[in-house]
DNA sequence: TTTCTATGTAAGTCATGACTTACGAAGTTG
DNA sequence: CAACTTCGTAAGTCATGACTTACATAGAAA
């Protein structure tokens, strides 16, 4: 129910980008804007959505606040996707099985 | 390079809910839209959009068009989101430690 | 051929959301 | 306390894209 909110976060480009800069590891929000075109409040719009996805987590860190990425919502998406990937691959195999059976019907 | 199509293609509501219907088996774009809330063209659109992304495929079937699950785009998507879940760990334990060692440090 | 079915495409409408600047709150430092 | 940082939020603008209806095309069936 919640990996909807994971891959409406990541499917902004920007929000990809901010969710690229933390892989190296926790940073604040000025220091993710300055890296990027937009202004730093678009940089915070960004952040929380992708808190509330479970994407990333806050820590006060003095005056500033240190963003970190959050595993919870990955897990979510990567079950989802795997779940859809089985199926495909099912649709997948019985698609080439029918396209043999259907070639030794031939007349 | 290809992943972020699929994301974008996976974000929209409609769209994950015509990938669902092709879970269960490929399906003609009228069958797929009778049992969703807008209209046959809107599917046409949005199946297109998937197509695009590597998520389905089209094979002509005499008068319609079955479309079926594609496992191509699905899998860039895993590898995505494994690579990310790999760092997003490493965040998280390197947290957890670097918060056992303030810990220590305390008085 | 004519007709019916199944589909894609064109054009136009409308809501969503990704930006911007301006402002206010909380902490740090002088 | 006052000044400076760092950040979140409010309000407003603007482009993108998810719909709709109307039309065009291709095959099946009469």
């Amino acid at each position: 129910m919640t990996y909807e909110v994971a891959i409406t976060a990541l499917a902004d480009p920007t929000r990809r980008a901010i969710v690229d800069r933390l892989r190296h590891g926790p940073a604040p929000v000025g220091v993710v804007a300055k890296g990027l075109p937009v202004s730093r409040p678009a940089v915070s719009q960004h952040l929380r959505v992708l808190s509330d996805a479970g994407l990333v987590t806050m820590t006060p860190q003095g005056n500033q606040r240190l963003y970190s990425l959050a595993p919870g919502g990955i897990d979510s998406l990567r079950h989802y996707l795997d779940s859809l990937w089985d199926d495909a691959l099912a649709a997948f195999q019985r698609a080439a099985q029918d396209q043999a059976k259907q070639k030794g019907t031939k007349p």
